[in-house]
Parts: structure tokens; C-alpha cells; sequence
DNA sequence: CGGCCTCTGGCAACCGTCTGCCATTCGGGG
DNA sequence: CCCCGAATGGCAGACGGTTGCCAGAGGCCG
């Protein structure tokens, strides 16, 4: 069994070696260790290099928590987000990812599960921890989330929030270009399929009833429980009550339940009515038919969020990012049927 | 403007509030607060109670920071895995990420990249501030991993590793589960679609050949770069060319791949040939055909994996836990065509 | 009534790093 | 040659909690 040491070679305890260690060893001060670490031009030249060689050869690793108490941060960001599993939030993740990463951070990532008083509990607790948050399609109003604010920057993202910086999808852009695209196909009814009692939901809504009256297009919602599959199964008799001709889904989850359900039924999509679904997750082209959707920037969204946070923001008024959102026409949109 | 305090009423200033804070209003030590606060049983009992209720009253929270300085106990654990957004590792994050809130803990999420460098570079910073690490599919070999686990304690998840406890799904009892399935439809001859250098692609092929020799099932590899939907894809013409009747995937995303090569190419599944996936992630049912697969207990593994770093660990040998797979069969798999 | 144990609470050191301020050295300009 | 400033390094206190040890107050027992 010979010695198989790594590079970068470890102490043979369990223990990490500390600035200590190293100035011990080089018979400095702790401080010149910091600081020749951390503070580039404060201390010569070849005292860095030795202090950067021994750190190398005894594997050293600052400290983040220790780090941490004296300066107040921590170098890590958290996202508080209600629905971990959700696809729509993969992307958002993983943009917010690879930014901290990029700024030396570490991530967060903690779950709501859909609950204001655990949302806020978990922000409150994660606030003596982190040096800023990203909340996603929060469930706080806007006064709670501007009073947590005050304690540690927190970035709204895929929700807008009046006093706070936020970075949301073009919902009137994107709710526009469906609507003229189902327009142009010969459509004049479209249902809404929202999630009752979400606040992104409102706005959404809120958006279509202004273009419903502007243009040629009549809207009606369809309430539906949540924001899943079956959810969207669940509305389908309601549809064809409905006697439209097209549905918006509140997300393609949605939307795919509404296809399932269709294809179940022996009904024929979009040959008897057409479906736009909303985010383009990654099965949104799997389906049969494929999904027409409008397609979320949600890495962007992660990444504009994080920087947002990471960056330490020239202005000081609060930036609301506004990203476009596209239409993805695929197969579930068609002409509406002869009557 | 009136003055809208919440319950727990927040100091005026955006510092957050210390256990010196609470003493000195109560005329105590700061040590009396800190022990009445998680000593149970230590200081007289109404003594606590006027503690926990000016704690409350400033909305005290510990300082998961300074706590984690003397005790090398920071309340946090992280999950390193290759790729966030592979929808197989959700579930397996929320299972992870509920055991570990139910412990009091927080979860950090980092993304290895699939880079063992990378991975072995994040492993080394997170166990700087966190008190164990759940490795999801290491692309470290067992020796790297037994060192690491030497600083702070390691689960591996999703892989097994000699040294370290592991929670595992139940391959060998899966995948004879599929060939069994394929074998009664009466297909003879299975390629299996695996991800070239990957370790856990080694294992299930190893346990393949094993019952290729044993039963009387053909098996071929046919190799794809990377375990994704254009992966997938890519390998049709292969499948085509190697005469089965039908494929076993190295997950969902590269049997969707197949699924949406062989519709694009007009080719009908499964009347062609069959189709296998697995882990069952969600868009496993949305597909057409839906997609006969092979379910992972995700969600478990992550659960068990954090409960074994969470907990103390009764008995000091590495545990490795083993979970079912279960065969669902849905419409991707039929006979094979006549000949 | 004295000794001892239990119950409570305080003191002070410590965890690892940062940083304001001071001390020393050295070089250059006047 | 003196003065001053720049360069470099050290001292010590601070960040917020934890904990070993000690001390005073009672209560109990013999």
C-alpha cells in the first residue's frame, strides 16, 4: 500500500489548516497571511509568493463562516422558491447557479412549498446566512417583502414587486403575440386557464381582459386548483362547455394535463379546439402534438436576477428587468373548426 | 402612514439583533441567553421564558455563522451533483432538502459541472461551512472519495462507493425486471443505449452481460455522448442498423430522444421496435407513445441519503441502503414485428 | 448546625478571519 | 543630513455564540 498523496497534499488529521498554520510556519503574523491572501499589493511581492506556496502545499481553504462574522459576508446566495420539483424553475436555477458561481458564491436553494408563513420564516432564517435573496414567484405581498428587505438586498424574480428589484417575463408582450397568433389562425374565444388565488395569476388575467377589450377577442377564465398536470386534466369538461375555440394554460404542466385529457376523451387537438401552453419546458416538444407555448426566458430571468444581487448595483433605485418573452408555434394551434 | 409592525416586531435598524441585545435587556449574561436558548433543562425555567419572549419580541435568530465557529457545527448540508437541471435529480433534491428542513438544516445545491476537477475543487470549499455532503453520480473514483470523506462525512447517492455509505436504487433487480418484461413480449434481442464514461453506465452494462449470459436475451451497447434528448436522438440510426427489436435507455431524456428521432423519421413505436426508459421523470406519461420505464426511488434515495448524514449513525460500518425499481409499463413496449 | 449537592447564572477563553492603527524600515528630496 | 512618506508587517480588538469552570444560594441530610 504505498502513499498515494494528492497534489495538493493534506494534513494527516482530520482538520482543515487555518492562517495559523501558515504563519506559524513562515514565522509571520496571521494578519500578513490575510492579508496576502486577500488584500492583492498590501504585502511585497515574494511574502505573498511564500505565503501562497505554503497555503497550496497544506491545502488550505479559507474559512467562509469565520470569513464571514467580522465582514458580514458570506459569500452565499439563497433562492426561496415554492415548488423545488416544478420544471419551470430548473432553468431559473441554474442560471442563478452558474452567476454565483461565476462570483465565487454559493447557492441556496430552499423550498416554500407554496406556504407565506413558511416562505417567510425561511427568508427571515436564511437572512442571518446569506448576503442576499432571490425569491421566486413569491407568495409575500409586496409591504412584507420591502420590510425583509431592509436586513439583506432581495431580487424578485418571474414576479414583479413594486420597492423591489425585480426581473420578470414581457407577460403583456408575450399574451399579445398569442393572442394574434390565434387571431391570424380565425379564433375570436379563448379561455384562460389560470390558478386561482396566485397573484402572478391576477396579473396575467389582468393583462388579457385589457387586450380582450382592445381587440376583436373575447376571454373567459377557467379556475383551476393548481398549477400541475392534473390540474389541467381536471378543466376539460369545462372547455368544451365553454364553447371556445382556444385555451391559454396557466404553464405547459397545464397545458400537457388538457392534452392528456383531450386524447383520453377521443378528442382531437387542435383539430376540435387549439392549446398555447406558457414557459416551454423541455417535454413541451414531446408531447403529441408538440406544444405551441410561450417560451419563458427563465435561464435569463436566473441570470439577470443574480447579477442583480451579486453586482454591486450602480443605481440605487430599484431595476425592474423586463425580458422578452417568445412564441414557440408548434402543432397544438390550429384554425378553429368550421361552424 | 400608520405604523404597520408585524408580530415579530424588527429593530428599526436593518442590523439584525444579538443574544448581547436580549441581555442586556434583561440585565443576564449573554451566556445565560445562549444556553437558555438551546440548553434545555440548564437555566430556571421562568428565567427562559422571559428570554424566548424578548427574543421574540426583537425577532432574534441565531447566527447560523458565529454558532458554526465554535462548535464546527454550521446546520448546513450540501448536495454536489453533475447537472441541476437533469430533472432525475429534483426529486431527489426535494426528498433531500425536506429531511434536511425537518433536521433544522439548510441545503446547498452545487453543480459539478461533470467535471471531477470541478467536483473535487467544490467538494473542497463546501466542506469548509457545511457538516456533510450528499455526492450524487460522482465522476470521483471510490480512493478521492474515501480521502475527502475524511474531513467531513459523505453519502453517495445515485452510485455506490466501496468506503462510503450509499443509498442505491436496485438496478440488477430492475433491469432484470425489463428484460423479463421485454423477454415475455417475446423480443430476443435488447440494445442498451449507455452514456460512454460514465461509472454508473459501467455498472448497469456489467449487470447486463451478466444476464445476457445467464438468460437468453441478446444485449448490445450502442454508445451516446451524452445523457440527453439529442443524445437520444442521435443514436436511431444505429438502432436501425443493429437489427433489435428493442432499446433499454440510460434515462427518459434519451429514450424521448429516440421517441422523437423515430416520429420524426416516421418510424411507429413500438411497433418498430420497443422502448425502455428510465427513472420515470414526469414527462414519462406525456409522451406518445408514453413511456414504458423503469422508476427510480429518487425521491427516497434522497431522503435516506440526507437521514443517513443527518443522523449520527448508530453503527460505525458504511451503510449502503439498496431501493426497489419498479417497472411501469406503458405503451412504448409491445411485441416485436414479425419476421 | 455544618457539609455537600443541586440549581442558576456569570466570567472568560475560544472558534478563524478581518482590519484600524501603530511601528519599523528604507529611500528620496531638499 | 534630516524629514517625510511609502512600503511592509504586527498587535489587538471585533464579529456572535458556545462552553468549561467557578461562585453564590438554597435545600437536604446526618
Amino acid at each position: 500500500m504505498h502513499d498515494d498523496e494528492t497534489s495538493t497534499g493534506e494534513s494527516p488529521t482530520g482538520r482543515r489548516p487555518t492562517i495559523y498554520d501558515i504563519a506559524e510556519r513562515l514565522e509571520l503574523s496571521p494578519s500578513t497571511v490575510s492579508r496576502a491572501l486577500h488584500k492583492p499589493g498590501r504585502i511585497n511581492a515574494t511574502t505573498v509568493e511564500k505565503i501562497r506556496a505554503v497555503a497550496d502545499e497544506l491545502g488550505y481553504r479559507v474559512n467562509p463562516m469565520a470569513r464571514a462574522l467580522p465582514t458580514g459576508m458570506s459569500g452565499t446566495f439563497a433562492v426561496v422558491l415554492p415548488d423545488i420539483t416544478n420544471p419551470v424553475h430548473f432553468e431559473l436555477i441554474r442560471g442563478a447557479e452558474q452567476v454565483a458561481r461565476s462570483h465565487g458564491a454559493t447557492l441556496v436553494v430552499s423550498e416554500s412549498e407554496g406556504s407565506p408563513a413558511l416562505e417567510r420564516e425561511t427568508i427571515e432564517t436564511l437572512q442571518q446566512s446569506v448576503d442576499g435573496l432571490l425569491v421566486v414567484a413569491s407568495r409575500l405581498d409586496a409591504a412584507q417583502l420591502r420590510k425583509l428587505a431592509a436586513i439583506k438586498p432581495i431580487v424578485a424574480a418571474n414576479h414583479s414587486a413594486r420597492d423591489l428589484p425585480s426581473v420578470t417575463p414581457d407577460l403583456r408582450g408575450g399574451l399579445t403575440a398569442a393572442l394574434d397568433h390565434l387571431h391570424e389562425l380565425g379564433h375570436r374565444s379563448v379561455a384562460y386557464l389560470g390558478v386561482t388565488g396566485l397573484a402572478i395569476n391576477r396579473a396575467r388575467w389582468d393583462i388579457l381582459l385589457d387586450l380582450a377589450t382592445e381587440g376583436s377577442m373575447s376571454v373567459v377564465e377557467i379556475g383551476i386548483e393548481e398549477p400541475t398536470v392534473d390540474g389541467g386534466s381536471s378543466a376539460l369538461r369545462r372547455i368544451r362547455a365553454s364553447g371556445v375555440t382556444a385555451v391559454l394554460a396557466y404553464n405547459d404542466l397545464v397545458a400537457h394535463g388538457v392534452l392528456r385529457a383531450a386524447r383520453a376523451a377521443g378528442i382531437d387537438v387542435p383539430t376540435a379546439f387549439s392549446v398555447v401552453g406558457f414557459d416551454d419546458i423541455f417535454s413541451a416538444e414531446l408531447t403529441v402534438p408538440a406544444l405551441t407555448t410561450l417560451r419563458s426566458p427563465l435561464r435569463d430571468i436566473g441570470t439577470k436576477a443574480m447579477a442583480l444581487l451579486a453586482d454591486p448595483g450602480t443605481n440605487r433605485s430599484p431595476s425592474h428587468v423586463v425580458l422578452p418573452i417568445e412564441l414557440v408555434t408548434r402543432e397544438s394551434t390550429a384554425p378553429p373548426p368550421p361552424r
